[in-house]
DNA sequence: TATGAATATTCATATATATGAATTTAACTA
DNA sequence: TAGTTAAATTCATATATATGAATATTCATA
């Protein structure tokens, strides 16, 4: 049966219903970070941050490598992007055609 | 600043994180359905999947069209399509991972 | 081993979501 | 217009999630 591929897919994409962790994912775009270096570039507490890099590593969305007292986290699967880059432009086309729609009204 | 498009696209997300959604997504995949159909192809009380449809379309995921007293849905951009589809992929290569890992370890 | 810096965890609370049961609304047809 | 089928809504309840504050753990180095 697909159902449990469906809870797993759903699964997963909780991870991508917190507007932190997406700009965390979209922070990590260009390469692994600190702990440290998402909480100052976010202005999000290093708590919280850690938080949500647990949902994150716990999904296999990133993954960890230690470094003395640094841990770096990096996206798991370039696919990850590749499927947030789609939902956005799928938003952006959304939003465009709206704009169109008021200015036809208007 | 791009903190409003994360809210948009973690609501967006939130959409995808029901098992049942997904059934009904991956069901719309051929073309346009009535709340019937969907009913009847998942098992699902017609009351919950009219709810889940609910949802759907309060996001833009699926469109809509009336013809009598039947309703059809369908897919509202099919960039939506591609992304589950990626998404699917990364699961299926975790789990391929898993078990390659698995084997080896036995 | 004591200290400091980097991460992680626990806990309490507020908020959001999913579901079934019951009811309502909408549209067709006899 | 009464009856029927399709779809949507309301409500109550159970469950899940997000957050900040406080605390604990990990690791390097003096």
């Amino acid at each position: 049966m697909n159902k449990k591929i469906y809870e797993m897919h759903a699964q997963i994409c909780k991870v991508f219903t917190s507007p932190k962790r997406l700009e965390i994912i979209n922070l990590l775009r260009d390469g692994e970070k600190t702990v440290n270096d998402l909480a100052e570039q976010t202005g999000v507490l290093q708590a919280n941050i850690s938080q949500h890099l647990t949902v994150l590593r716990q999904n296999n969305v990133v993954t960890t490598r230690r470094d003395g007292a640094n841990v770096y986290y990096k996206i798991a699967n370039p696919k990850i992007l590749q499927a947030c880059d789609l939902m956005r432009e799928v938003l952006i086309e959304k939003l465009a055609e709206n704009e169109t729609l008021a200015k036809r009204i208007s």
